[in-house]
DNA sequence: GTAAAATAATTGGGATACAAATAATTTGGA
DNA sequence: TCCAAATTATTTGTATCCCAATTATTTTAC
């Protein structure tokens, strides 16, 4: 196989995404949605700028996703005091229990997949992805 | 930050792609194509059950990529010898030259990132991403 | 030998994803 | 004060992406 840095590094995230998928499919999450439960779960509140950079993703696509959220009532846009720009984005009663289910599953399966290199190369191979993100990120901000 | 592998590994690789299409789309690549090229480079002539498969991509997203593809120039799809189900495809002139930039700026951009990491912890982050892809992939056959 | 099962590609539908343009609001400087 | 510039979210358009169902062809099984 092509052993290179790009056809791994897409290649084990495309694996290990699909691998969460096919567990929380069940529940009814699309594959957007499991990021953004996992962000409001340790940033409930945040503005949407916030958490398209803390997901990664565009703006824009934050919006639709959000939008799709919020009919399936799992989460709420408040505009808040001050800048009526901005939307405050916060976690319904039905949206926490699908974040236990998200943060519970991934923690499960990342368990899993480490375990099977053992302790000394999960932890480089961690350390190597930080790395990574922090050379690539210009704005240092998204990485929190 | 959250540190959590599913993070770590979800931002490398959004921050990768987005780094190579800064350079790509300015050839008139879109986001499906540098790895179909890529894998054509190496495998010129598969059919497209093995593309999608070495792609790491569902058949049916390779139909509609591979039609643009086509359309601009970039492959052929042959029907040949004996099964009429497969079609073969082969990249033309124009796609031979895209590989070849495709290639490079691959090769450039994981120097550039690798190199900050210095030779042993990137040695160690590919054998680390290698396992997490020898132990998620069901099908082996798929990494090759 | 022929019907059933398997295989390869496609079609259709819903959900991401980014870029560019827009709308609403706030801020900054003259 | 007041208007240009910046900010936040949305809309629109194109391209992925997966899933489920379909079509065409080949292989298998009886």
């Amino acid at each position: 196989m092509d052993q290179s840095f790009h056809y791994l590094l897409m290649a084990a995230q495309g694996l290990f995404q699909r691998a969460v998928m096919a567990e929380l499919s069940q529940a009814g999450l699309t594959a957007g949605q499991p990021k953004v439960l996992d962000y409001l779960g340790r940033h409930d509140g945040s503005i949407q700028k916030r958490i398209a950079a803390g997901c990664q993703i565009d703006p824009a696509t934050l919006t639709g996703l959000l939008g799709r959220m919020e009919e399936k009532g799992l989460i709420e846009r408040r505009s808040q005091d001050g800048d009526r720009r901005s939307l405050y984005v916060y976690l319904t009663e039905a949206g926490w229990e699908k974040q236990k289910l998200v943060r519970a599953t991934l923690e499960r399966l990342e368990e899993e997949v480490l375990a099977s290199l053992g302790p000394v190369q999960s932890e480089a191979l961690l350390e190597g992805l930080l790395g990574i993100c922090l050379q690539l990120a210009e704005d240092k901000e998204a990485l929190q």
